[in-house]
RNA sequence: CGGGGUGUAGCGUAGUUUGGCUAGCGCGCCUGAUUUGGGAUCAGGAGGUCGCAGGUUCAAAUCCUGUCACCCCGACCA
C-alpha cells in the first residue's frame, strides 16, 4: 500500500472533543471519524488491525473446539420475548418495527440466537458438550457513549455460547476459554490482562470474570491485593471491617436538635463516626421504601446493596412514614424492609437515629435491642481496606478497562426458551451454558492507550495495520527512489505487509505520519543512507536502530517479524 | 433522563460581556520558487449563508425566543 493513497487525513492539532489520548491518536492518525455519538466510520489502519485482532481470536477459539457460525444482527421480538429479555432490557436494546409492523430487535447479545440455532442439534446427550461463536457487529443503544471506541453504539465483539449437561463439564470448559483468553490476550500484545471476578448483571448466572486492562482512563473500578493475587471488580469485592470494640451501655434517646447528617450528630454527641448506625434510605420501583444500615464511616455500595434486595433500586425522592429524615434507625421500626450491613455487627454501643424528629438513640446494641438481626455485605472497598483472602490491610482501588468477559449462565436461557436434551434413561433436562465476548475495536483502542507514547501508538507487531513501513526521504531523486521503489516491490513479493511513503515531503511530516500509524519495523531510504550503500532500519519502539545493506534489508527485516 | 458546556472553513481557534464585520489568525489544501534526517521558507490563491429558524434593530457571529447537534459529569452499562 502507497502512504499517498492511503484515504484519511493525519494531522498534527488535538482534536478539541478527545479526551483521552488514545482516541485523540486515533482521530488524528487516521484511524476512525465519528459519525454520531458513539458511531464511527473505520479507515484501513483500524480495519486491518480489528481484522488481525479477529483472526487471533479465531484461532483460539478454534483450537478450543468453538465452531464459528455466524447470527443475524436483527430479530424478531418474538425470540427475545422467549427469554424475557424483550420486556426485561431497557432502552439499550434497539427496538423498531418492519414493514407489516412486526417488533424487531438490533442484536446487543446472542444468547437467544445461540439457543434458537442449537436446541434441536442439542436434543440428545450425546451431542454435548458443544460451543459456538460468532464475529459480528453489535448494536446497543448505549445510554452515554465516550471515550472513543471505548464505549461506543456499535462495535464489532466476538461472543461465544458453550452448552452442557453437567456442572462439572461446565467449569471444565469455562476454565479453557479463561485460559484461551488469557493466550489471546498474550498474542494481542497486552499479556498484563487481569481476570476479576465480577457481578453478573442482567446476564443471570452464577459466576463471572471480567478481563481487564489496567488504565486510568478505564470505566471499571477493581479492586487488588497488594499481598496476594486476590483481584474483584468493585461490585464484586467482599468487605471485611474490623469489629469495632466498645463499652457496653443501655439504650438513651438523646436530645440532637438539627443534627440530620451521621457527620452533625457525631459532633454534636462527641463520638466517632465508627460508632454511629447510619440510614439510607431507597425506594423500590413500585415506591416500597426501604432501608439500608451501616456503620457511619462507611458507603453503601448500590450494586451489591441491589444484589442483595433482588430488585432494581433507587435513591429516595421522598421519604414517607415511618420513615423521618435524618432521624431514621431500626429500633421500634415497624413496617419497612430494611437491611443491615456485615460493619454494624459485633458492636455493642452504637449511636442511630430514634425516629422522631430531633432525637437519636445511643448505646443501642442491635441484637440485644432489634432482635435477631440478618446482616449482609453491601459496604463500598475502599483503599487499604482487609483483603478477604489474605487478611492484610493491603486492598487497593485501580481503574481497568473491560476488554472481555466470560459468564456462567446456567439455565436461565435453555429454560425460558424451552431448550432440552434427554440423557440415556430417556429423562428430559435444561442443559447449561455459558457465555463469552471479547470487544474487537474496544480491545484496539486499550491497546493503543497502553502502548503509544507522544506521538502515537506503538502497536504490537501481531496487531500492526502493517509490519514494515519504508520511508523513502528525498523521493526527487531518481537513484534514491529507485531503490526505494526496489525495496518495496521486494517486500511485496515476499509476502511482507508493507506501507510506502514516495511522497516528496519534508522529513517532519513523514516521521510524524509514520510515528502515527505506529508501524512496528521502519525501514529509512535516502541520499545519506544511499551513499554508504545501506538502508536505515528502526523499530518503533526504538528497540532497535541498525544500518544494514540494501542486499540484506529483506533478509534483516524478515528475521525481526517472524 | 438530570446537571454543566460548546457550536465561527477539513482541523484548532479569536471576536459574543459593551451590536458597527466587508468575520481575523494558525494548521491543512491549490500554484510557483527555494528547501529536505523530525510537522520547512517565501510569494500568490481557493475555501464561511458564524448550527438552524424566527424576532428586535438603520445595522446581528454579537441581543431575544425557539429549535437542532455535539462534548463532559451523573443515572445506565451483556
Amino acid at each position: 500500500m502507497k502512504l499517498d493513497k492511503l484515504v484519511g487525513e493525519r494531522f498534527k492539532e488535538r482534536p478539541a472533543d478527545c479526551v483521552i489520548d488514545s482516541h485523540a491518536l486515533m482521530v488524528r492518525g487516521g484511524y476512525i471519524k465519528q459519525v454520531g455519538p458513539g458511531i464511527y466510520s473505520t479507515y484501513t489502519p483500524l480495519l486491518r488491525i480489528a481484522r488481525k485482532i479477529e483472526q487471533i481470536i479465531r484461532e483460539e477459539m478454534d483450537r478450543i473446539g468453538a465452531q464459528e457460525v455466524l447470527f443475524p444482527v436483527i430479530m424478531p421480538a418474538a425470540l427475545w420475548e422467549e427469554s424475557g429479555r424483550y420486556a426485561g432490557v431497557g432502552a439499550e436494546l434497539m427496538r423498531f418495527e418492519d414493514r407489516n409492523g412486526v417488533n424487531m430487535v438490533m442484536g446487543m447479545t446472542h444468547e437467544e440466537a445461540a439457543v434458537h440455532l442449537t436446541r434441536e442439534f442439542g436434543n440428545s446427550y450425546q451431542r454435548y458438550p458443544f460451543s459456538v461463536y460468532q464475529i459480528q457487529t453489535k448494536i446497543r443503544d448505549e445510554a452515554r457513549p465516550r471515550a472513543g471506541l471505548i464505549r461506543v453504539r456499535e462495535f464489532i465483539m466476538k461472543d461465544a455460547y458453550s452448552f452442557h449437561t453437567n456442572s462439572e463439564d461446565l467449569d471444565a470448559c469455562y476454565d479453557r476459554f479463561y485460559e484461551a483468553y488469557e493466550k489471546i490476550f498474550a498474542r494481542a500484545g497486552i499479556p498484563e490482562v487481569v481476570s476479576v471476578k465480577s457481578d453478573s448483571g442482567m446476564m443471570g448466572g452464577s459466576m463471572a470474570h471480567e478481563f481487564m486492562l489496567l488504565a486510568d482512563v478505564g470505566e471499571d473500578t477493581l479492586v487488588l491485593c497488594k499481598e496476594c493475587d486476590f483481584r474483584a471488580n468493585l461490585e464484586a469485592a467482599a468487605k471485611v471491617s474490623e469489629v469495632v470494640i466498645s463499652e457496653k451501655a443501655g439504650l438513651d434517646k438523646v436530645a440532637t436538635p438539627g443534627c440530620k447528617t451521621i457527620e452533625d450528630v457525631c459532633k454534636f454527641l462527641n463520638l466517632a463516626e465508627n460508632l454511629s448506625c447510619k440510614a439510607i434510605i431507597y425506594q423500590k420501583a413500585d415506591g416500597e421504601q426501604i432501608v439500608a444500615f451501616i456503620r457511619g464511616d462507611i458507603e453503601v455500595n448500590e450494586t451489591k446493596l441491589r444484589n442483595v434486595v433482588g430488585a432494581e433500586i433507587y435513591p429516595a425522592t421522598e421519604v414517607k412514614m415511618p420513615l423521618v429524615a435524618g432521624y431514621c434507625g431500626p429500633v421500634g421500626l415497624d413496617g419497612v424492609k430494611v437491611f443491615y450491613d456485615n460493619s454494624l455487627k459485633g458492636i455493642e454501643n452504637l449511636c442511630c437515629g430514634a425516629n422522631e424528629e430531633g432525637f437519636h438513640y445511643t448505646g443501642l446494641n442491635l441484637e440485644r435491642d432489634c432482635g435477631a438481626v440478618e446482616f449482609f455485605d453491601f459496604a463500598k472497598v475502599v483503599d487499604g481496606d482487609i483483603c478477604p483472602n489474605c487478611g492484610k490491610n493491603s486492598l487497593e482501588l485501580a481503574r481497568g478497562i473491560e476488554v472481555g468477559n466470560i459468564f456462567k449462565l446456567g439455565d436461565k436461557y435453555s429454560k425460558s426458551m424451552g431448550m432440552q436434551y434427554q440423557d440415556e434413561a430417556g429423562g428430559l433436562h435444561f442443559p447449561l451454558m455459558c457465555s463469552y465476548g471479547i470487544g474487537v475495536e474496544r480491545l484496539a483502542a486499550s491497546i493503543c492507550e497502553v502502548r503509544r507514547d507522544d506521538f502515537g501508538p506503538i502497536w504490537p507487531l501481531a496487531i500492526a495495520p502493517w509490519q514494515v513501513h519504508l520511508t523513502c526521504l528525498r523521493a526527487d531523486e531518481e537513484a534514491v527512489r529507485a531503490v526505494a521503489d526496489g525495496l518495496y516491490k521486494d517486500f511485496l513479493a515476499a509476502g511482507i505487509e508493507i506501507i510506502y511513503d514516495d511522497r516528496v515531503a519534508s522529513t517532519g511530516v513523514m516521521f510524524s505520519d509514520a510515528d502515527l500509524l505506529g508501524v512496528p519495523i521502519r525501514v529509512i531510504v535516502s541520499p545519506r543512507n544511499l551513499k554508504q550503500g545501506v538502508v536505515e532500519i528502526t523499530s518503533r519502539d526504538k528497540s532497535l536502530k541498525e544500518s544494514v545493506e540494501i542486499g540484506k534489508a529483506l533478509e534483516f527485516v524478515r528475521e525481526k517479524i517472524t
